[in-house]
DNA sequence: CGGAATTAGGAG
DNA sequence: CTCCTAATTCCG
């Protein structure tokens, strides 16, 4: 039975003491980690004397384990004022909607204590955008959680190219995968990775910003968990570490791809800690992992311009743009220029009631 | 009047 | 889609 051994090891492999550890260190390790707990006479558990007497007046806090949001989850890190790691759900369903970014700011979030968190002065001006973990347009269905991912505690400091540009063409992946996959779990968050001197030291080095100090991240992670159908029982599985920088489209997705349990190690997280390991499949093996190419970017970014142009003049300079481009539109972007120019035409036009 | 809030415009 | 800044309007 490797499964039942397997799934103990996942578990409780931070624990563990392997034989790199003395077997003294061991049992203090081991003894500190498991409550002491004693029974009396009733059966009733009582902690004691001298566990009670450290506990006297309360042990350190690091605030909520975990944060609950309409479409979201996240662990805060009181002390970067950045997330931890934010998970959500994607589906089809997830997708439709009228919620709009227009209609959401960033602010602090209401729920974390005034003293831990970011405040959007922190960002203006800093050279850092504000980078969402869970993004805004994973929440289409419903205004208010859209709102929620506008909480400073969603976001981290990210490069503006980044942000716009590979890791929004990776979350547009995670919004395709549910044309293939019935259930998506992402979970994403930051890193502040080690560098190695000419010395051959390793040094963890990163920027603060602000007056809150919020922690800027070396690189981005995300985990993509996939699931065919509700009774599937293969799941695809994908963990990537993206450098908070500009990446071109010479860049592949699998160039950031890691071992999962790679990346546990150097984030100390355990992710999706109830999958049993073994029946994972290697998401680039069944999917893809091929992000959209600069035509199909660009093309799908002039139809987002193009919804939202406010006078002719600008829709036609969108056009243009694209052209001196060298990309001719497809017959989607076509259809989305005419009904918006018959939109607009009304508009600027209100006595021609043609169309 | 000054700060907050909204709108307009731009870039990737 | 992802953001930004500047200009304008709003309001105590």
């Amino acid at each position: 039975m490797a499964l039942p051994r397997l799934k103990f090891v996942r578990f409780f492999g931070g624990f563990v003491c392997g034989v790199t550890l003395s077997t003294g260190a061991c049992v203090a390790a081991l003894r500190l980690y498991l409550p002491e707990q004693q029974r009396d006479d009733s059966g009733e558990e009582r902690e004691s004397p001298v566990q009670s007497l450290i506990k006297r007046y309360g042990l350190p806090l690091t605030g909520a384990e975990t944060r609950s949001y309409t479409n979201h989850i996240l662990s805060y890190d009181q002390g970067r004022r950045t997330p931890k790691w934010v998970a959500e759900h994607l589906s089809t369903e997830k997708l439709l909607g009228r919620a709009d970014r227009r209609h959401c700011k960033f602010k602090p979030d209401p729920g974390v204590p005034e003293l831990f968190t970011a405040h959007n002065e922190d960002y203006l001006g800093s050279g850092w955008s504000r980078g969402h973990m869970a993004p805004a347009a994973d929440n289409k269905f419903s205004q208010q959680s859209m709102v929620e991912t506008f909480y400073l505690s969603n976001i981290v400091p990210q490069n503006y190219e980044n942000n716009a540009g590979f890791w929004n063409r990776l979350e547009m992946y995670c919004r395709e995968l549910t044309e293939r996959f019935s259930d998506v779990w992402v979970i994403s968050g930051p890193l502040t990775l080690p560098q190695v001197g000419e010395d051959g030291k390793k040094t963890v080095s990163y920027q603060l910003i602000g007056k809150d100090d919020v922690a800027v991240p070396t690189h981005l992670y995300k985990v993509i968990l996939a699931q065919k159908d509700p009774s599937a029982k293969v799941l695809a599985l994908g963990a990537f570490v993206v450098p908070n920088a500009p990446i071109g489209f010479d860049h592949h997705l699998r160039e950031y791809q890691v071992r999962l349990t790679e990346l546990e190690r150097i984030s100390g997280l355990t992710f999706f800690p109830k999958v049993e390991t073994q029946s994972l499949k290697n998401l680039c093996t069944v999917d893809s992992c091929e992000l959209m190419d600069f035509k199909r970017f660009t093309l799908y970014i002039t139809g987002r311009k193009v919804g939202g142009a406010k006078t002719l003049a600008k829709l036609d300079k969108i056009m243009v743009e694209l052209k001196e481009a060298g990309i001719t539109p497809d017959d989607y972007l076509v259809k989305l220029y005419l009904e918006k120019k018959q939109e607009l035409l009304q508009k600027e036009n209100p006595e021609n009631k043609s169309g």
